[in-house]
DNA sequence: CTGAAAGCGCTTACAG
DNA sequence: CTGAAAGCGCTTACAG
């Protein structure tokens, strides 16, 4: 009587299926060397038992320790902007390293293609990986490295920007169409009189895929609205502030009436910057990230509106995608978009 | 030579300190039975070592289950508010249950004071709990729970709204007065011409701490702007949407050139109803969270701007709270201040 | 105050 | 194709 205890998982199966232990974890890890009636017999009492094996027991006796491969930019003196997704990327690694993942850091230099292909490769060198972070910011490099990954059966998540890929477990990054469309609305917040625009982009690649897309939203908003304005265009390839500034000089000598800027990215301190020197207050501006800087010009009223895409999460959720894939075999959302945030002088104390 | 293999943590330490694997289980957790002097031994073994014990075999080795409890609002038809906090404290349950956490669900109606009283009860008569995730919604009712709580040292979270509680581990809701001061923001954003706004609260307890602090921070804002405005202040304590609509109507009457009004919970889609009923189409609306109704009418227009609090987010962060202090033992902030969002047409797709 | 031993639910060689 | 046994790093009675 006394003896009656229940067994647990691997032993009850065993049991009722009359084979040892060593068995029944073949099945259950889909090992070979059972024969077909076992495995089906054990397969069977598995599924009526709707046994779910304990995580913690094979985590502990396997010993196994899942390495992860992260591929970002590094953070540049220009911008911490990739600061945030790798703050994101190390809080999920400290919640999960008590559970048996290492992950390996590999950067790049956004302004150096080469620098991405080293990284890559040092990746495929090392000894194979379970799974792979990367943000694919060079498209044609960036496939050729996901090849591989989908060849090695190494599963592998996007951050920030995606690109096709067929075998990807996921893609967590900003509907960036949307955020542009978001950001004409915020732009036509400030549209009082002369409905003059000004569309700025500072970048080097200013004909991108994602600034494209933002624009593209952003014409969008005018024209499902219906709304009255006059786009003035500038693209800044020099992204030095002496550049920047020049550039602006000239355009408002041209447009001296702007009344609303919008610039697609985080360099929009420097348009802060330059109307603070010239004491354009009435202007309204409007741009894009939580970056340091633009959250002194957004505080003191020279940026009034940031849309955000919470990069720290885009980092803590990509890790934690292929924790949850590759650990604990749970389902992970094919593509998971970031919120569009919008962050105020009023809001900002409590965004992360 | 070949015997030179590393012992693991605690059989480490056990040989470092001459003593048994028992002994040194006792001093990690600070249990009694240990002679000063072989506890100071083992302590500073354990610092040097910079031991860290494996969770994952500690807790297969306990089989200890912890139980959280949680109680709160369950959503009621008239709105879904209650449902997004579950949602979220449930994803968190399905994620710590691996790790041998269990979750009693305890909910209450919030128009019943009894209800509160009665599920409160039953934690309390249950056999005890390890933790409590709460919404204090009834003010004195909760300060009474929480005081069995703090006597039986059970740790225990409020969300969404916050009381005075010395023994609270910590507080997970919105920064309520800088989240009116947003919505005077927002609601300035509509003044055109008569600078009339309706403040309205629709709540069986308008003078609760949450409204009169989002209250304080909406006039706060126009104090500090110093911004020309005039205030209507509208109470609606019988929350059927037939009184909301008689109140509406009274008001409208005495005050026909009403351009913005700023609702202060979730019920502003009755408002949106009535502005629809009446073909109001030119005010400029501004309300609270991101509930199905509320969301159909920023989605057709009739809202222009919703802020929201992630009440998602509050339950996940709740219940994993509880278990970081509990399980984990990590340290857990005292207050977790939710950012203030804000939600429009142009993004609602892509909050959560 | 202290220790030897069994056990948590798995996995992993190894032997057959 | 299959099983007996040791072990993962802890915890838990139990005995002294």
């Amino acid at each position: 009587m006394k003896k009656n205890k229940k067994l647990s998982g691997v032993k009850e199966i065993a049991r009722l299926a009359d084979v040892s232990i060593a068995t029944v974890d073949r099945v259950i890890h889909n090992r070979s060397g059972v024969s077909a009636i076992t495995k089906s017999k054990i397969e069977k009492i598995i599924k009526e038992l709707n046994y779910q094996p304990n995580i913690l027991a094979s985590r502990l006796a396997s010993g196994k320790v899942y390495r992860l491969a992260v591929l970002i930019p590094k953070g540049s003196e220009r911008t911490d902007f990739w600061d945030a997704p790798l703050k994101g990327i190390k809080r999920a690694e400290e919640e999960i390293r008590q559970y048996g993942i290492s992950v390996d850091f590999f950067f790049f230099d956004l302004n150096n293609k080469d620098s991405f292909i080293d990284s890559a490769q040092k990746i495929k060198n090392n000894k194979r990986f379970d799974g792979v972070l990367l943000a694919p910011s060079f498209v044609k490099e960036s496939i050729q490295f996901i090849h591989y990954c989908e060849q090695d059966t190494i599963p592998f998540v996007f951050i920030d920007s995606n690109i096709e890929a067929k075998g990807i477990l996921s893609y967590i990054g900003p509907p960036l169409f949307q955020s542009g469309f978001l950001g004409a609305r915020l732009c036509a917040i400030g549209m009082r009189h002369t409905q003059k625009i000004l569309f700025v982009n500072i970048s080097k690649e200013s004909n991108s895929f994602n600034y494209s897309k933002i624009e593209e939203g952003f014409k969008n908003y005018f024209f499902e609205n219906d709304v009255d304005h006059q786009l003035i265009k500038l693209d800044i390839t020099d992204t030095e502030k002496k550049s920047v500034f020049l550039n602006l000089e000239k355009i408002f000598f041209q447009h001296p009436d702007i009344e609303v800027i919008f610039v697609t990215n985080s360099r929009v301190f420097y348009v802060a910057q330059f109307l603070e020197s010239k004491k354009y207050a009435k202007i309204h501006l409007v741009g894009y990230d939580f970056s340091k800087e633009n959250q002194n010009y957004l505080k003191n009223g020279w940026i009034d509106f940031l849309i955000c895409h919470k990069p720290e999460e885009q980092g803590y959720k990509g890790l934690m995608s292929l924790y949850h894939h590759i650990v604990l075999k749970l389902p992970v959302d094919q593509i998971y978009f970031m919120p569009i945030d919008i962050v105020t002088r009023e809001n900002q104390d409590f965004y992360r």
